[in-house]
DNA sequence: CTGAAAGCGCTAACAC
DNA sequence: GTGTTAGCGCTTTCAG
């Protein structure tokens, strides 16, 4: 009987591999790996050598088994979300690997858990945290989750009740003020249109509030005619504006909800041959890569998803550690004007 | 003593916790997780509610430890990736679950090896098969990974030699050639210009060989003075053609490689008063969500990013599952003409 | 500073 | 149909 042979025939070299290769026991060579306990840095360097040369990489799946943790995180986000998510996602990759946490994001993609009981495959076990986006995990799932003190920062939703799980959003309510506010000082506008988001989407619900409390504290009365549904896509929002034009209700500025809502309306109006900003301003929210090349380009909002992503990130491995994290993050936003609203004093492009 | 409470404290019931509480035992309960060999109904049913009182969720990695497979695919991209990124994903996710493969995407946007020797962390072991964009992972990487026949397909790029790993991408040279010609036959354009994309970008390239080849064939002269780098971006898109506008280079029209750049270019002409269509056409590639609300809606070419995304996941599944598949992959493409050509012919919006 | 050995939670023969 | 049991590859006491 041979020997176990030094060079595995294939590449899953294991640990006992590297073990044996390097001299030492598999006990070892953990250590080295980990960086954990007092290891002969000549030691070291055998193990480092065998490991280069196997080209050993760990077990994932072996590791979160024994070590009971898995160094992952968890992503949830709902299937439909857009552009947005791709900077979300570099923000959040930008954190996790700054701290060393891991490079890996665990993601999926399709509902993680339904109304009708199929329990979330991510959570304990199989991440050692979770970063929820919106109205992805239902109530009930969160709560438990909450029970078990697993570690979770909740994006732009606030906490269910009793339990605090940390919350991160973007300062709504003061940008959607100052937006209004400016539509109403800087470009005369009397009359504006807003369009919300999707059903129960709370940054609508808190632009909503930033408008209205725009509008009544310069004397102006809110509408409901003037309120109707953008859901933050290009089509609905030009629907809706359709519909006021064919109704004959009358506006001078229309506050779109986000960016991608403003992109339709904007184009529909062009089709309808209702001059931007001359007849009507229009203005968004998030301030997307492409809003500056928009035609007119667009008076929005800034809101950079990848530094949310990353501050979530670092919130929730604070978290993991055992750290005491504020149950609420509101992340700073600011105007950027450009030639959508009209006015004159359209600032210098950032 | 007590015996082993039937409701474990905790969230995170194993197996065990789950056979105890259906009277059965833990090869059952796998059975019935997996569907694998003969269980009496009864059983599965009992075995099935105590899953759902216990709220039991597998141990992932046990599962692929015991297993030796990880039910996993993972993504590999370059973390600069943009909007196109986000449709990708949702191609391939749908194409995973549709399987039933797993609906986990394990994906990482760091660069996943390095020249200097780190090893993937995917690949064997970690996933059962990879998903590799453009040049997100080394040569060597990739031909060391074939040798041991790891499931792998390559998007956007072709393979290494002497290894036939599966690769899937867009016509480009097709529809490059049918853009050309467009523009040529229906808009009578003359001098057209072409903006590349990152240097060894192979779509790029097949673009610009579309593009040459449409240009001698109509009997029109290639000159280098009008080939340019726009590297898939507005910035620098829009700062090449600045840059032949301060020069005095002259041209009627303008394939600006992708969508990314066209809007660049398109707000660079408005800005110095050349009007698109009217003076010069402005075409792209891939046909963005946002395309189509540009001013001048942009004529592009269909390219999408979903399509490729699920046929690519579908082809490693059955890479995976030891089925032989084609070598190359080639999605067709289709012009869509909108206003920023200038043409009468513009179709009807799609 | 290093090794032996006991699991981590699950699957897959192998018995019955 | 169902239970027993031997690992999968790793980490982590516990000795030494």
């Amino acid at each position: 009987m041979n020997p176990a042979p030094i060079f595995p025939e294939n590449d899953r070299a294991t640990i006992e591999d590297v073990a044996r290769a390097a001299g030492v026991s598999t006990a070892t060579v953990s250590r080295v790996l980990n960086n954990s306990g007092k290891v002969a840095s000549q030691t070291i360097e055998r193990v480092q050598n065998a490991i280069t040369q196997l080209n050993y990489v760990a077990h994932g799946g072996a590791r979160s088994l024994a070590a009971t943790k898995t160094n992952t995180i968890g992503l949830i986000i709902p299937a439909a979300s857009t552009l947005f998510f791709s900077s979300l996602l570099s923000g959040i990759n930008s954190a996790l690997s700054a701290h060393g946490y891991d490079f890996l994001i665990y993601a999926t993609l399709t509902p993680a858990s339904t109304a009708d009981g199929n329990p979330l495959t991510l959570g304990p076990h199989n991440s050692d945290g979770l970063l929820i986006f919106t109205d992805s995990v239902d109530d009930p799932t969160l709560r438990r989750l909450a029970r078990r003190e697993f570690p979770m920062v909740l994006l732009h939703r606030r906490s269910i009740d009793q339990a605090n799980i940390p919350t991160i959003r973007f300062n709504n309510f003061d940008s959607s003020y100052q937006l209004i506010s400016h539509l109403i000082e800087n470009c005369g506008r009397k009359r504006i249109a807003f369009l919300r988001g999707p059903d129960g989407n709370e940054d609508s619900q808190r632009r909503e509030a930033g408008y209205r409390q725009a509008l009544e504290n310069h004397g102006l009365r809110v509408t409901t005619e003037l309120i109707g549904d953008g859901l933050f896509q290009p089509e609905p929002a030009a629907r809706q504006v359709q519909s006021w034009l064919d109704q004959g209700v009358t506006f001078d500025a229309i506050f779109t909800g986000d960016d991608n809502a403003a992109m339709g309306v904007i184009e529909l109006l062009d089709r309808a041959g209702v001059r931007v900003p001359d007849d009507v301003s229009v203005v968004g929210f998030n301030d997307d890569v492409l809003s500056r090349y928009l035609n007119p380009a667009l008076t929005t909002v800034v809101a950079p998803a990848d530094q949310l992503g990353e501050k979530a990130a670092e919130l929730l491995i604070q978290l993991i550690a055992g750290e005491i994290v504020p149950d609420e993050t509101v992340l700073p936003t600011r105007l950027i004007v450009r030639a959508s609203c009209g006015c004159q004093s359209q600032a210098a492009e950032s």
